[in-house]
DNA sequence: TTGTAAGCGTTATCAG
DNA sequence: CTGATAACGCTTACAA
């Protein structure tokens, strides 16, 4: 008869959330939270991973929320009031947002949060599932590439506020496996958005100063890009004086033919959104209790931003 | 003593909501819908909308949600369950998503939604608010560069589906300053997602055609660059042979130095995005009852895809 | 097995 | 003007 008259207790969960108070259960609104910063939506990073976790979420009809916009600065203080109601049933969090600890804190600290499943994306996070890909194994894949081609030293640069530990380590791993001293062999060279001068004039010093250093590893493809256009200004030319690398797939380095020159390591962006989209429903159902995690694996793309280095 | 105790009614707002039907009264839950699809989500069309949906959304603290992703296929059937819920306090919509009518439409038969606000970006709705831009200046002040150059003949090119008309009206207007056949100097070309083999011969036909069109004006940026690819690998070379326009300023058409060629209208759509946001924060908030229309100036662009035509 | 009543937190109403 | 009360729609404990 229900069903014959259309009715839905699901529509009236206002009722229901209020009555389940009593016995402490807890009612499922289908609604997650995605906590990022509007610097990262910037950038095809971003709406590959959104494109995963759209499909995913949309299939299991669950709703997106999604303004979560915090700025460097500060860290988060307040948690939007939707969450602190309780009606928002598991959170998803993107490696590269400033303060996700504290974020993680916040929500684990709020009684209307709790002990809610929390997803993280591209990055562990103490007591959530993860989704990760296979970084080091990627940074390993991409030194083979550069000793295989003649490459004994490599310039690794990125921003001084991110950790891709594990990216610069499968390359110093590949290192230690062909006798070189990793530590030598890849010098790390943070760069500074806030100044970009400082940057150029520091990238430009490293070259001249380690003169058999002909290879340069872009912390990911937006960074790559941009040490190409700043490469192109300073007459070195790619890839006959420098072999330039990046990471993610996710950026265009244009031949003159609009074909894309740059070698790198493609990450399963959209894969890795379904699959914490897909994590977190599981744990919302209550087919998961623990934390789990997940690693995807990489590939190598060798296009032509990479070339032996020039003799001496 | 409510604020000595921290106490706040808006946090049990399941409880208000239920106590409302009986006064028919509305329950403002800090939460606007976006509707989108994920085709436009790919691109920085769509997050430049969102970063300035985001900063004012962020400020008024609403929450913002955003997981509606139609195919283009099929019209949308059903509203999400908190849309339904009516737990949603206004929508945004988009131009060049599919059926946004038939959206609009189930919203209104909703009871769940009604007649709460919705703010379209950059196309009219009826019955909605909307922020628009100068799309038919953006057109004029085009084609009077393209005739300042010298060109006396247009190739417009763009999705058959999409219809920017207003744009091609402004092309079309100049034309007729100018004493030319508008329908003789913009000639339309439609081109064919799903048939990119079909669009680039009947693109290369055309030029052969029209031997006194040295003008293409891509529909946007991203048809722009598209476009350039299929010249360059047919040898016209850009702009000596051809000249090349897009609209937007949201790519780049990268010359040999990195810089950006592609000359274009720039569209302020982080600015759209801020006044869309606030504009339904303003409905919502009660403070505007009826619908209302904001255009926004464009900005011609000249960059070095634009040229005098060739010597006959 | 079926039916009844209480109560979740809020607000409109009505009596005092 | 103040203060008590009932009802929004749901779930559950308990009685029949």
């Amino acid at each position: 008869v229900a069903r014959e008259l259309g009715y839905d207790p699901e529509q009236a969960l206002a009722a229901r959330r209020l009555r389940y108070r009593r016995s402490e259960r807890q009612v499922v609104n289908r609604l997650v939270g995605l906590y990022f910063s509007l610097r990262q939506a910037r950038g095809p990073y971003f709406y590959q991973l959104l494109e995963g976790l759209g499909e995913v979420l949309d299939g299991a009809e669950f709703a997106l929320l999604s303004n979560w916009a915090p700025s460097a600065k500060a860290p988060p203080v307040r948690l939007p009031a939707i969450v602190s109601r309780g009606e928002v049933d598991g959170v998803l969090t993107l490696s590269g947002v400033p303060h996700i600890d504290q974020l993680v804190a916040l929500l684990r600290r709020d009684p209307g949060f709790g002990d809610r499943p929390i997803v993280s994306m591209m990055e562990p996070e103490e007591g959530c599932s993860a989704v990760l890909t296979a970084d080091s194994a990627g940074g390993y894949a991409l030194m083979q590439h550069l000793l295989g081609l003649g490459h004994r030293q490599v310039l690794y640069v990125d921003f001084h506020t991110w950790q891709n530990g594990q990216r610069v380590e499968g390359c110093r791993r590949a290192c230690r496996e062909h006798g070189l001293d990793p530590l030598q062999a890849v010098r790390a060279l943070p760069y500074y958005t806030e100044d970009e001068r400082r940057s150029r004039a520091s990238l430009l010093h490293s070259l001249a100063q380690y003169p058999r250093c002909r290879a340069i590893f872009g912390g990911n493809d937006m960074t790559a890009c941009l040490l190409a256009a700043w490469l192109r200004e300073a007459g070195v030319q790619i890839p006959q004086d420098c072999s330039l690398i990046g990471f993610d797939d996710t950026h265009t380095l244009a031949a003159p033919t609009g074909a894309n020159l740059l070698t790198t390591v493609r990450q399963p962006l959209i894969e890795v959104g379904r699959r914490a989209a897909a994590l977190l429903v599981q744990h919302i159902r209550g087919e998961i209790t623990e934390p789990r995690t997940i690693e995807l694996p990489v590939e190598l793309v060798v296009r032509g931003s990479t070339a032996p280095p020039p003799p001496a």
